[in-house]
DNA sequence: TCGACATAGATGCATCATGGATTTATGTAG
DNA sequence: CTACATAAATCCATGATGCATCTATGTCGA
């Protein structure tokens, strides 16, 4: 007969030697945001496999026993897609038991940009999807997305919650980080960067109010130079300034 | 003469059955603070196993099987101090893979508030510690601890880091959301408040400007109620206000 | 009993950020 | 050369904020 393991003695098993219990797996996911034409896309993969055959995820991978979290995304994105990012931090960690049907996985979710220049041709199966949000301001809540057509891209597991996040992450952080500026080319108008910031707050802003305030809080140096051919008066083009530059 | 298995295959295999690889091992740890008596405190466990020996770290355990990441939190800290929490919340992910030298640990970090009138007896090895934090605003950086006659308490593992990013993250919130009130009694008067935001943001502020700006932007109701035995003009008690309350 | 003391709380004022309208500037296209 | 579209500066009203001043109200000690 099997003596009952007490408590305490259980916790000292499982600190000394995790591995006497079944560990969960662990993967991150990324959402790659971008914003082309005013409309904000998300990379998704067509999934091939059960689960949710046919239904479109954010691009992951397991994380190997000995690699940082941070290359897993990148050796996620690369090999899938071929994509240089040109921001990417740490979005939150989705560990519901239910969230994966086949067994526990825990997943540390990301946020990733990728400039419109930046985007490769993609592989077969992965698209840009149109994000739609389904709420106001930072309110937050789950997202979906559609193809070219306006057909849905049904998301798998609770990539529509990690997708939202994504969506409410941004909106927080443009006002006061230069996140927005990681959406533009490395020399845009301030009617560029509105446009973006209109894209991303799924609202219209004042232009005027809009060319103070991001002049002011944001490092904006003009380079001098000026748009051409664009069937009205030329506007400056500005880039953000690199860190210990004024 | 065993065949190389092509990089795709690999990530079928993977994919398939993530069983095949090996997993690191998942675990909670949370910074539990206080503010108490114009002091910020946090709740600090003595390691009595190698690594660390010795040294001080925030309480936590490993993630079961099928047990959610809040639930391991909860039981952690339940456990290990019978501690009621009046705010939870997910900070981030650390996951160096050398961050736990015996061997891969992934810790996923919670922030929890206590306020003082919920904070139970502490048993043998576990502390409340002063926490110190080497930056100022929102700067970020590791934050470290001392004991009562002020002797430092070394961190175990990278929870200097962990520490740190709580500190910031409670004074980034501080302003745009209710996260203040769940250091103060139910019951409060407008000086508790301010007091806490001071040892919170470790500066000091503007009574007067304090004290409109949070009128304005936290539903604050006067109970109608005023202080006793104070030696000075009572001030008015406010509490919080719950949800769908004016 | 009364006045010192400490803090609460209200008021006034200068400054700055913001929303919004108005005006002027400057390119292209017909 | 003019219409057109947008850039960019200016002006103004409003509201938030930092700060100083003034009054209110309790306890406590002489």
């Amino acid at each position: 007969m099997p003596r009952t393991i007490p408590d305490d003695e259980a916790e000292f098993l499982r600190s000394y030697d995790p591995g006497a219990f079944e560990r969960p797996s662990v993967a991150v996911d990324t959402v790659v945001l971008c914003v082309d034409d005013q409309r904000l896309k998300v990379v998704l993969s067509r999934r091939r496999d059960h689960p949710y055959l046919g239904a479109w995820a954010l691009p992951g991978t397991f994380v190997r026993i000995d690699e940082p979290l941070e290359d897993a995304v990148v050796r996620s994105l690369s090999d899938k897609a071929g994509l240089r990012l040109d921001h990417l931090e740490q979005l939150y960690t989705f560990g519901a038991p239910g969230r994966d049907p086949r067994l526990r996985v825990i997943s540390v979710a990301w946020l990733a940009v990728v400039r419109p220049g930046n985007l490769p041709a993609l592989p077969d199966g992965v698209v840009l999807g149109d994000v739609h949000v389904g709420w106001e301001g930072e309110a937050g809540g789950p997202a979906s997305a559609s193809g070219p057509g306006g057909a849905g891209l049904p998301l798998a597991f609770d990539h529509a919650d990690i997708l939202g996040t994504a969506v409410q992450r941004v909106r927080g952080k443009l006002g006061y980080t230069d996140l927005g500026f990681a959406f533009l080319a490395p020399t845009f108008t301030l009617r560029d960067v509105r446009l973006v910031w209109e894209t991303l707050l799924g609202r219209a802003l004042n232009k005027d109010s809009f060319r103070r305030t991001v002049l002011t809080r944001h490092p904006l140096i003009d380079t001098g130079e000026r748009q051409s051919d664009v069937g009205h008066r030329p506007a400056a083009l500005y880039r953000l300034a690199l860190e210990e530059e004024e």
